[in-house]
DNA sequence: CTCAGCTGTGCAAGCGCTTGCAATTTGCCA
DNA sequence: TGGCAAATTGCAAGCGCTTGCACAGCTGAG
């Protein structure tokens, strides 16, 4: 057993025991080779002895820069959200990155109070894969001089590179092929109305039916990102009185939540109304029945955000550009022919 | 603007310009109320003016403390161990705490660098929601004077709380309940059944039909802890000639993509083959048909997680307790009488 | 007026680690 | 064996913030 230790080891005990100076020690712990090895191996035991851990905080301090990325995201919850900070953290833990992950529920008081903390935290870089959007957001983050990259909202900086998905086509790919089978009624079910991005795909939805299939009636109705968000939507959208021949959903997320309540209701999918997602999610080749969506490159993006935010050589051109992401379209069985056309 | 700045602000820059000393700065930013009201506002007027944001790392280690508890999750895909973590989360920042989560992906190696990683931070404390377990692992945390809770894992200590589900009561109440029914063919599909607690809920399983349905035959399968994995071990199972009435799952999750595979070979459910799930996430309701599950409360696994980790006078007596959580029967529409009796 | 008793502030010593530079040791060759 | 360069190690000055303690000003009682 070791001596009296109140607080935690110090870089100090270890030095002690290895009877060496601190120098030393921090030396070998950081691998830097211009120690003897007979040293390095009698620190490395002392260390080991003492089950010392160094204080990281220090550490930063010291260094002046970490190798820590923020992550933030709206909603953790939606598997879309967690295939990202999953992937951003695999490419991050393969080259010894580590990521801290903060959700903000979609409440810009969170975003602004973790976009601070990830500030104090000094993270070698910050991505934001989030949807509210606040000014002290944009204070906060104005003059920090770390890389930054933002999915789907803002424009592109110095420091700061743009992912987003085309919408736009995404949109015209679900649209085309649903006309493309006779649907004249469509429902977009979005969710948070009142987010400025998410506004945007709504728009997005509007002017491509307008433009691609002229004559559809459509109508909008919006719920929570969550499972039953889409339930709930979907029960206020057949209350309204509408009665669509499709539902296109925001994401496969909400879009369970309405397989579930059109289940409830006996109303069959795809032969009473069709259902579309966009994401796919892994849950929207698992659901019941199987989910037409738009494929987002989620592993990709996640890997991309990577790249930029600790750019090598050959990624460092993205830096500061926008980048766009072409969804493809994925059919399965949520969608078909409409009964009465 | 701000005049030059090549590093990141200090509180030294705020102090210059609010014309006192760093030391009454970093009171006003502590809200040591001490400060002349006057100067506090001029000081914070100051720091918003330089868009100042102190270094955490600095004040951490200054104060020899901090305000950071870590959570370490096997799975955050898993939406059992999202909710725990998101449930700790609020209970955290409720009380101006904050939390950093990692992922292992089951993987020991993982577990051992995250627990490092996070005693590095000198968090205020740690929960390990996680199954796999390694020798370093309780090295690393030995003699960390950390508070901690474990789920699942492990025996209590001084500084060590166990929570824990009673496997054995949720096994019997789902295996009571499908006797009742008639089933006598049952597999129970797990995960990972190398890690020794989550064996442990397989023994149980076998124990408790033994016990409860002693004429019952029995099989066991288990693939990884996601979707695929449950409908790869559903294929396997049913390719292996076992014809069961009823599929046990370890969790909910395994089991929407036991639906998934049976759905796929026209098996009905519950008509042809029963299935129960374990923990009643969000999913399990959404799903088709509907999971019919044992509830284990994650939200207040989580509150009560902080508020052990972070004790007041009214809850330091769970501190180094073990704590049984009793799961709930949730009947809904996957399972049913057995076609053939 | 004087002086104890408050408030408000500033000083400066750390917190535990890294790192430039200097000091010491070692290795090698003449 | 002496001498020089290279290889190791130690010294000590920070990194940016907190906080115990000392030091003003001020107030009001004596």
């Amino acid at each position: 057993m070791v001596g009296k230790q109140s607080q935690s080891l110090k870089l100090e005990a270890v030095a002690k025991r290895a009877r060496v100076s601190t120098a030393t020690v921090s030396r070998v712990l950081n691998n830097l080779d211009m120690v003897k090895v007979s040293t390095k191996a009698r620190v490395l035991k002392a260390a080991e002895e003492l089950n010392y851990h160094p204080n990281l905080h220090a550490r930063s301090l010291a260094r002046g820069k970490n190798r820590t990325l923020g992550i933030l995201v709206s909603n953790m919850e939606n598997p879309f959200f967690f295939d990202i900070y999953h992937a951003l953290e695999s490419a991050a833990h393969a080259r010894g990155y580590e990521v801290v992950v903060a959700n903000t529920d979609y409440h810009s008081e969170q975003l602004v109070k973790s976009v601070r903390l990830m500030i104090g935290w000094r993270v070698a870089g910050l991505a934001a894969i989030v949807s509210e959007m606040d000014q002290r957001f944009w204070q906060a983050v104005s003059d920090a001089k770390i890389p930054m990259v933002f999915y789907d909202v803002g424009t592109p900086q110095k420091n700061i590179t743009n992912v987003r998905v085309d919408y736009r086509k995404g949109m015209r790919k679900i649209v085309e092929y649903l006309r493309s089978m006779g649907h004249n009624r469509m429902a977009f079910l979005g969710h948070h109305s009142t987010l400025e991005p998410i506004n945007e795909r709504r728009k997005t939805f509007l002017e491509t039916v307008k433009r691609i299939s002229p004559g559809a009636q459509v109508k909008i109705c919006a719920g929570s990102d969550a499972l039953d968000g889409g339930r709930e939507a979907a029960r206020e959208l057949l209350a309204s009185g509408f009665d669509p021949t499709a539902i296109l959903c925001v994401n496969d997320f909400m879009a369970v939540g309405v397989l579930r309540y059109l289940r409830d209701q006996g109303i069959r999918v795809p032969e009473d109304i069709s259902v579309t997602g966009f994401d796919n999610i892994r849950l929207a080749e698992f659901c019941s029945p199987a989910l037409t969506t738009a494929h987002i490159p989620r592993e990709k993006i996640g890997q991309m955000i990577f790249d930029i935010l600790v750019p090598e050589k050959n990624t460092e051109r993205f830096v500061g550009q926008e980048i766009l992401i072409d969804p493809e379209l994925v059919v399965r069985e949520s969608t078909g022919v409409p009964r009465s056309r």
